[in-house]
DNA sequence: TTAATATTAGGTTATTTTGCCAAATGAGAT
DNA sequence: ATCTCATTTGGCAAAATAACCTAATATTAA
């Protein structure tokens, strides 16, 4: 890995990092299904206003969603949706560890 | 999000954290193109060998690879391969932000 | 103008992650 | 059995992350 193949990596890495917290990447989810204003999350996920707004912060700073202010609301939409068809690879992932984990048991 | 959701977004959120990395995600990369022993990262990566080892287990945790002793030597192989599909939308976030970027300048 | 509402920003603390070092393990060679 | 090589493990300090609380900001309503 040369310097500037380490810099892709790095901001690679990033927008992977981004996601990868369990309540970013359900809000990911549900923006999938168009945009939802943060008081919305907010009744919908058990966690302080300002965690929220934080939360939404680095998914807006790593590109993936973006924001636009209406009146008094904040609204977030999937800037880049493709990232939704990570799941079902991750799912992958899941399920090929319970097969192996229950090969172990039996 | 109900308790047994918060559950099921942790296990993903952990999968992708393992790939959240950029000595990890380029090691992911590097294993697709076929197994690869430990001694063959520890010459391209510019790291202490045990740091490498150490990436290598936490890819392994998550499922995403598995490993095969062979001798003295270490064999790691991609066990899920679709993780290399996520590659072409972390690009296309990265190019949605570059272009934002060159918006903003010109 | 003032008050109320929705959201973000700053500060703080607890937890997690990272990376190095040194020691431990495990397999083959001598 | 001993030695050596490839790798893993445990321990530790530094850095990054997460979540809360309080204060600041912005916008609409009164």
């Amino acid at each position: 890995m040369n310097p500037k193949e380490k810099m892709i990596y790095e901001a690679k890495a990033k927008i992977l990092k981004a996601l990868a917290h369990p309540t970013r990447l359900w809000m990911a989810e549900q923006l999938g299904g168009g945009e939802r204003c943060v008081c919305e999350f907010v009744n919908e996920i058990d966690a302080d206003f300002s965690t929220i707004s934080k939360h939404l912060s680095v998914l807006k700073q790593a590109g993936i969603v973006a924001d636009d202010k209406r009146g008094k609301q904040v609204f977030y939409r999937l800037k880049v949706p493709c990232v939704l068809n990570f799941m079902s690879c991750v799912e992958a992932v899941i399920e090929s560890q319970a097969k192996a984990h229950a090969a172990l048991i039996s």
